[in-house]
DNA sequence: TATAGTAACTATGATAATCATAGTGACAAG
DNA sequence: CTTGTCACTATGATTATCATAGTTACTATA
């Protein structure tokens, strides 16, 4: 294909958030490193990607300035990646993601019961279900609020792909 | 590239929404069916995309159930493209993608004064900023409810894209 | 009647992004 | 001194994307 047409000039902010996210790797990714998986070979196996488009899009989200990579260990060398703020942010585009799948994108009974991936809220330990604010104690939900606890059907997709 | 790895049958909603929504012509079609420009020529103008592509994404679209060709003249047959009411729920992904880069996304002034688009709870008349609940009296807040209001440099973007 | 215009597409070819797979460099462990 | 681990890089086949031109089916104006 030629060079892909460039938003990142453009003003409208939907634009200009498609012209990171609007990309299957970078999506997937971003899901790895919410979900705690800053290895690159862990990314790597659990989104099914290559090792050069892993590479390439990592690469991209440090110059964004929304990952980091860090050296968890010398001798030897290891790096890996973290979630800037500006990343963290992203939190809420991800999180409305799986709300809008968890109602539209599955066939009935096809997750088994309830939701993929619960999410609770670590305060008050209510289940949030798809809320942006607790149902329970009214706070406001974002990145580091709640935890995602995956359906065993999820969880033994996710540690297939590892092995 | 090869045809593209299928995450159609995870069981991740994260990796479920991916496979829509991790593309930037669907991403930028769907800012324009919320924006209310439903004609094929309007979307492939205001988006910069090919009416290849455009095409192609749109068919895509209707098979998902995301959006509906209807006609909307008969002699000469015209047909326009609605949001469903899955479509219609992706506002909450499109909201929280505006919300992070109205904050993340520009660099200072860059937009001018405020943000790129205001948006207007209709019932109550407030400025919700980037809240996903009236901060004036409580509602929560999705599509429907907001009516969008682009600053004046953005809707001379928009103008400028259609002449 | 002829010409131009509008809207929703389809067709074509050049180019670049993606996948799959194999390979590299630096080190540790047995 | 061979095997293993981890974070990558290199390569070639395949295909999606862009840009542009063309098509179909009408309406409107001259």
């Amino acid at each position: 294909m030629p060079k892909r047409a460039d938003l990142s000039d453009t003003l409208c902010p939907v634009g200009r958030s498609a012209e990171l996210l609007g990309d299957r790797a970078v999506l997937l990714i971003l899901r790895e490193l919410f979900f705690g998986r800053r290895r690159f070979e862990l990314i790597a196996a659990n989104t099914g990607l290559g090792p050069q488009l892993v590479s390439v899009r990592l690469k991209m989200l440090v110059a964004e300035g929304v990952a980091e990579r860090r050296a968890y260990s010398e001798r030897p060398v290891r790096h890996d990646y973290w979630l800037t703020d500006k990343g963290k942010a992203l939190f809420d585009v991800l999180y409305a993601m799986r709300n809008w799948a968890e109602r539209w994108a599955y066939a009935p009974g096809e997750a088994g019961e309830g939701p993929a991936i619960r999410y609770v809220h670590r305060t008050c330990g209510t289940d949030v279900g798809t809320a942006t604010v607790c149902p329970g104690c009214g706070a406001s939900l974002g990145y580091g609020d709640l935890k995602g606890e995956p359906s065993p059907a999820l969880e033994a997709e996710q540690t297939a792909r590892t092995a």
